[in-house]
RNA sequence: GGCCGAGUGGCGGAAUGGCAGACGCAGUGGACUCAAAAUCCACCGAUCGCAAGAUCAUGUGGGUUCGACUCCCUCCUCGGCCACCA
């Protein structure tokens, strides 16, 4: 008999399968034949591949889904099993940075040990489809989904704060700053305005949240993804400062503009209605402005003081500027739409704007002139910059906010975000609005724009401090590691109104400017944080809510539980009721529930807002190993869409890769320098790479069709085999990745390419496996196992099964290295089975139709411990096996271990593959029991059992159970007053 | 702090309302052997007992039930995710 050796057979039938072209997919299943379609996607979440090699943690999952893939096709689906690539991204890049190797070579070499060490499990992986997100074949369709993005209006540019380490010049990931230092050079993290690329994942917060009751995941997968997505119902409600000083506003129209034009008609109205003046004054020259004329009109024909405010539209900006200049103080001025260079659209032509710009400004003095500055930008102008807003809230030393006008231009009948700007509510978002009654104070986070306008001169300095300060924390130092609330008072007040009281306005870096409006209404005596923060600064707690009185019904229940009682607030000087209750001190609501009131007083006091946590998804990396954003800047076509035909924008090849604070192909001038698609003239791409997580987000489709050259993947391809039947990975990329890609798909439904919302139809986790003493694998601990050197020892089929008994999938468990040896000993007796060349017999046996049944529905149900189990418990109960049984054990058996089951096949003297023989049938008659064991029981306690055939009777049982001698003893002396009866199961008495 | 998951022999685990510890590892004893390896057989939660059998035992304490590892409540411990989300 031949010895058992797995490295010559492993090999062997490796090379064999990959000759014949064994798992190779199917074309278009189902439909050439004309037979209905039985198709099964099942996918692995592919590797990140880099320098480290595979981990023992990857085979587990291609393990499992090797199984389902195996054991599908014995039962004649069409199977789409491909592996791929994760290739772009940091590490590589950072090793570049140490090394000078190109990245390109880096992850040629990763690939290629990946492939080499994937291959030695024997998956079955079609590996014609393989795919690699770095390869420019793959990421001209990640540039080309972008594009698709962008068309529809669901990627878009904006100012974002990011992590910048000063030292290196770079953005560095959330994952990259330690205790608000750089993980590389220990600098500290401050945080940098800029402007970055938004895919608008918030459109579709609702059905990524609702779609998710469909799925057949894992529920706590499932609970992530609505936490992160966070919804809140709650009320918006504006809160009116109480600004004595604005009497008056002076709205200075633009370039070809009267008082009766455009918004203006509309905004004096409305601010006359509110009780302030307005003054609109039509100026000269207005076709062929000068903005010194101008001044002079205004400064002679309307009244400019410390309480006014100037509204500039347009070409009347540079006028308010002008007047600031000549130094006349006024309380704020509010810029729409200014220009700020040197040409502007004039109709269709293109022109001087005015000599007032070339002119120059004093900005210093500008500035000195008045209390507060806001720029408002329209996000659909046609006739200025968009970069215009940039220049001169650097100039002023501003925030540019952006808009969408109603027109182009702000040149609506209506403008509300002008309106909005000028009387500067300050908008709230609470889910209490029960609570209204009881907000003392306001608090805005330090971002805020009505910061600089609600600031007293004399609380300037404490505010601008404290402001400063704030920036420089990362958004982790303002949240978890400094748990002590700071603030400071503006010095303005605002208006409640429920109680129509003057309450303050605070700032406080507890207020995210990130979620619901940047503002809250402080309610100190219904939340803690606010309960916190105004016993520290001495601001008045108002109760309005009476905790629910305990109902007393609890006495006969002794001893009462522990904690009903005790979430009870005693003393409201020292703590704060944070839940429910009935109101007082709140008006006419007074006396009525928390719950009851709180539609009501929303309708009353605000609006029905529903808030979202889940923030857009910003996808620019300031780096260079990942995909090129495929847009262009023009100086007068603005942005501009790489045309697909161009595609793909290939990373330059011309760079070094030491960080110096932008992207590396930012310095590479044959990649930066293009000429406009539009107009043909010099102009500039866009020098940030996206995301990984966008090649990933998409890579399932790709799958389909891998070479398609004309396309991302055929329409036809797409429709076969999406969407993905079973996808197995860790629970770590249960949020984004995940989410990213339901995103992408329902976004894409949407875009008319697919016809399905959700892309992963079954989901199932594979936990993580600890080193030998039960931790986290980690170089540090020295506690990483290596798979090579396993599948070395101990053959592929053996780790395989290993792994696949360490336990349940999905649960965390430790390497255990003498563990190996039982599932080793396993395979050497099926060997010594197999070698036997036993015997035909008559026919199956009853057992081996019960071992059909029970690995069939292991797998089905992805319990592949317990289904190896019974392959051990089958062998350790027959000693000998009749041929058909061994064929059909060694059937069975195939899935889990490919190249031992296919050796022995052969062996028999089979020449056609043990992988494609059908999955063996059971016969359900057969394998129902004959005889069962009734267990005894008097009181619940087992006191005996027998075997009896199955279906006796209640009465048989019993008179087989009392006749039983140690049933006997416990009867003696006692009634039977009750019998349980569980047919086939057992007998349980009730005595007395 | 919030949400979720888990706690069973020396170890990994099995059993989701009906004989707790399947299967494997480790361990003990035996067979084979000059010996060892491999293999095979037996034992393998604790206590009492010659045995039959009994009692205790699934993190803690309670509850529901004829019967609870399993369902409900309290607490403890560990793990994961989120974390001042108004």
């Amino acid at each position: 008999m031949e010895l058992y050796d797995h490295q010559k057979i492993e090999k062997k039938w490796q090379k064999a399968w990959e000759k014949d072209g064994l798992y190779k997919t199917p074309d278009l299943p189902g439909r050439q034949a004309g037979k209905p379609k039985k198709k099964k996607y099942i996918l692995d979440m592919f590797p990140y591949i880099s320098g480290a090699g595979l981990h023992v943690g990857h085979p587990e999952g291609y393990t499992a889904t090797d199984i389902y893939s195996r054991f599908l096709r014995m039962q004649g689906y069409d199977v789409l099993h491909p592996i791929g690539w994760d290739a772009f991204g940091l590490p590589t890049e950072n090793f570049a940075i140490k090394s000078g190797i190109p990245p390109q070579e880096s992850v040629k070499k990763y690939a290629d040990r990946f492939e080499e060490q994937i291959r030695s499990f024997g998956f079955s992986y079609d590996w014609d489809r393989l795919i690699n997100t770095s390869d420019p074949k793959y990421y001209r369709w990640t540039q080309w989904l972008f594009l698709q993005l962008y068309k529809h209006g669901l990627a878009y540019k904006k100012e974002a704060y990011v992590n910048w380490c000063p030292k290196d010049q770079t953005v560095l990931a959330n994952e990259q700053v330690v205790d608000g230092c750089c993980e590389r050079c220990g600098t500290k993290v401050e945080q940098k305005l800029l402007n970055q690329w938004f895919f608008k994942i918030t459109d579709y917060a609702d059905r990524l949240l609702a779609d998710l009751d469909g799925l057949d995941w894992p529920e706590p997968i499932k609970a992530m993804q609505r936490n992160w997505i966070g919804k809140s119902e709650g009320a918006e409600i504006e809160f009116e400062i109480s600004d004595s000083k604005v009497k008056r506003f002076v709205i200075l129209h633009g370039k070809h503009g009267t008082s009766k034009l455009n918004f203006i008609p509309w905004l004096k109205s409305s601010l006359e209605k509110q009780g302030y003046e307005v003054q609109a004054p039509d100026m000269p020259g207005t076709e062929e402005p000068n903005d010194l004329e101008q001044a002079d009109f205004v400064q002679k024909n309307c009244k400019l003081d410390k309480n006014t405010v100037i509204l500039g539209h347009s070409f009347g900006g540079i006028v308010a500027l002008r007047l600031l200049e000549r130094g006349i103080g006024v309380h704020g001025v509010v810029f729409a739409a200014t220009p700020m260079s040197s040409t502007f659209l004039d109709g269709k032509v293109r022109r001087t704007v005015a000599e007032a710009i070339n002119r120059g400004f004093d900005f210093e003095k500008i500035k000195r002139q008045t209390d507060y500055v806001k720029i408002l930008v329209d996000s659909t102008d046609t006739v200025v910059r968009l970069q215009d807003g940039d220049i001169l809230a650097d100039k002023l030393n501003s925030l540019k906010q952006l808009f969408a006008g109603t027109v182009p231009h702000f040149c609506g009948k209506e403008e509300p975000a002008l309106l909005e700007a000028l009387t500067s509510k300050i908008k709230v978002f609470t889910t209490r609005v029960d609570t209204l009654f009881g907000a003392t104070y306001l608090v805005l986070a330090p971002e805020h724009p009505l910061v600089d306008q609600i600031t007293t001169a004399d609380q300037k300095n404490y505010v601008i401090n404290y402001v400063i300060k704030s920036k420089e924390k990362t958004e982790l130092q303002r949240t978890a590691l400094e748990k002590e609330k700071t603030g400071v008072f503006t010095g303005g007040f605002a208006i409640n109104p429920a109680t129509k009281e003057k309450i303050p306005v605070w700032i406080a870096d507890y207020v995210l400017m990130g979620y619901g409006t940047g503002a809250i209404m402080a309610v100190p005596a219904h939340d803690e944080r606010d309960f916190e923060f105004a016993k520290k600064y001495k601001l008045p707690i108002r109760q309005v809510i009476e905790p629910p009185k305990v109902i007393n019904a609890l006495t006969d229940i002794s001893p009462a539980p522990d904690g009903i009682f005790g979430v009870l607030p005693t003393d409201l000087e020292s703590d704060c009721w944070i839940g429910d209750g009935t109101l007082i001190n709140s008006g006419d609501y007074d006396g009525h529930k928390s719950e009851k009131v709180r539609m009501q007083m929303t309708k009353e006091f605000g609006q029905l807002k529903i808030q979202y946590k889940l923030r857009d998804w910003l996808v620019s990396r300031q780096r260079y190993w990942g995909a090129p954003i495929p847009i262009i800047y023009c100086d007068d076509c603005g942005k501009q869409a790489v045309p697909e035909k161009d595609l793909p924008v290939l990373l330059p090849t011309d760079v070094d890769f030491l960080p110096t604070g932008e992207s590396p192909i930012a310095r590479s001038k044959s990649f930066h320098q293009v000429k406009c698609p539009n107009c043909g003239q010099a102009a500039r791409r866009d020098s940030d790479t996206m995301d990984t997580f966008v090649d990933s987000a998409w890579y399932f489709y790709r799958f389909t069709d891998p070479h398609n050259d004309k396309q991302w993947a055929d329409k036809k391809q797409i429709k076969q085999w999406l969407p993905v039947d079973v996808y197995v990975g860790g629970a770590e990329h249960a949020v984004l990745h995940l989410l990213y890609a339901r995103f992408i798909t329902k976004a894409f439904r949407d875009f008319k390419l697919i016809d399905f919302e959700e892309p992963f139809s079954k989901l199932r986790n594979q936990g993580l496996i600890l080193g030998p003493d039960g931790e986290k694998m980690s170089k540090s601990r020295g506690n990483v196992i290596n798979p090579d050197e396993v599948i070395a020892e101990w053959g592929a089929d053996a780790f395989r099964l290993y792994e696949m008994f360490m336990g349940p999938l999905e649960d965390s468990k430790p390497w255990n290295t003498t563990g190996i040896v039982g599932l080793s000993r396993f395979l050497e007796k099926v060997w010594r089975h197999g070698t036997r060349h036993p015997e035909l017999d008559s026919g199956s046996s009853i057992k081996i139709h019960k071992l059909i049944k029970k690995i069939g529905s292991d797998i089905e149900f992805f319990k592949f411990n317990t289904g190896i189990a019974a392959f051990m418990q089958f062998l350790n109960e027959n000693k000998s096996l009749s041929k058909q049984d061994l064929e059909v054990f060694l059937v069975l058996l195939a899935p889990f271990a490919p190249h031992i089951t296919e050796e022995l096949w052969h062996n028999f003297g089979h020449k056609d593959s043990i992988h494609q023989q059908p999955w063996p049938k059971f016969d359900e008659k057969l394998i129902e029991d004959k005889n069962v064991t009734i267990v005894v029981q008097i009181l619940g306690r087992v006191r005996a059992s027998f075997e009896l055939p199955a279906g006796t009777s209640q009465q048989a049982v019993k008179d087989k159970a009392i006749s039983n001698a140690n049933v006997k003893k416990y009867l003696d002396g006692k009634q039977i007053i009750k019998e349980i009866f569980v047919p086939d199961k057992l007998i349980n008495f009730v005595v007395k």
